[in-house]
DNA sequence: CCATTGTTGAAACAGTCGTACCATATACTG
DNA sequence: CAGTATATGGTACGACTGTTTCAACAATGG
């Protein structure tokens, strides 16, 4: 008996939250301007989620998956030449539509650093969905269980993505990739 | 007259106040626990450097001095070969005593994504001793003043040691520098 | 109706933050 | 000595933080 249990109404919180995170970054959330912009109150966010921490994981996670599932809906085809796939991935993550989620990946991996204790799971909540990348690619390794090529090529992503988010310089970096893929011809 | 300046103190407070950054990381630095552990007092710090935001910019103009000069005093031989100067500067740069400075420049990297008003220069400022750094590869580029090839060679760097400061797996990461120097030649 | 369970608002608590204000101490010149 | 400039300590302000407490309201079942 009681009144029964509304568990949409956290769903739907957790997704507003959510955009909320991408559109403003993690450094300065707080509580009372979030539930503001969802319409709700701190009381609620508590409710739902337990403490701020929690509404943080669970929103880590939330746009965690949203990153994977856009990712596979945009992976270029497994028939593709490897090098086809390197330029078609970086097209999609470094174009302008992806910054809120990269930001966020570079947000979380600093806040990794100085407070490892909230990321238990640090090695697979970051590179989760990179890893998923990296395995793309996995055909031009040189041996079948070959993990450094992989990391290689994440790496170039990464710290491109890192390069264009600090100088804006996009003619550059799009060319630094394409030497890339001289290289590995 | 009256009593003399003692300019001498702000730059000691400012070398310790640095010591203190990059011991702790920038995310969570406060005037309090940071007079504290200077033996001195928040009202001194802001007597000294004006603001806090004016004190972490000091802060950030040393730790880059340092770094430029750590560096300086490190790079390898002119006459080495480009890969020797770049497993140099990788062994240099991924030590574990360097880890403070890996920390903070990943911090204020993703400071700067949030905040980009704060970092009127970022692009020198954040970049700048990496610039540095590329320079000493512009002999393996194509042409006298290609920027692409360094900008590949320091987006492998920063690639890499987010990869190594996430996962902490120095041997895939190391093999992986391995397998770019391959590329390389 | 009542009892029960889930939901929500308002307010307060205990703390931290950067900073400003006021007094005082210190070290120098004349 | 007085005069004057720098250097400090102490304190308080106003704004914020995450969280708790208490009360009320809503929707169900009996």
């Amino acid at each position: 008996m009681g009144r029964p249990p509304d568990p949409a109404r956290r769903e739907a919180t957790l997704a507003r939250a959510t955009d909320y995170v991408l559109a403003h970054g993690l450094a300065g959330l707080s509580l009372r301007p979030l539930a503001a912009a969802l319409g709700t109150s701190p009381r609620m966010l508590l409710y739902d989620f337990g403490s701020k921490q929690e509404l943080v994981t669970a929103v880590l996670a939330e746009a965690r998956r949203r990153g994977a599932t856009r990712l596979a809906e945009n992976l270029p085809p497994e028939a593709a030449s490897p090098e086809e796939r390197l330029r078609g991935i970086w097209a999609w993550i470094s174009a302008p539509e992806r910054a809120p989620y990269v930001r966020l990946i570079f947000e979380v991996h600093a806040d990794g650093l100085a407070h490892p204790e909230n990321y238990p799971d640090r090695a697979e909540a970051i590179t989760n969905w990179f890893n998923t990348l990296g395995a793309t690619f996995r055909d031009i390794a040189t041996t079948p269980d070959d993990t450094v090529t992989p990391t290689l090529v994440m790496a170039v992503i990464r710290g491109l993505l890192f390069d264009l988010t600090t100088t804006g310089d996009r003619h550059r970096t799009d060319r630094a990739l394409d030497r890339f893929c001289e290289l590995l011809r």
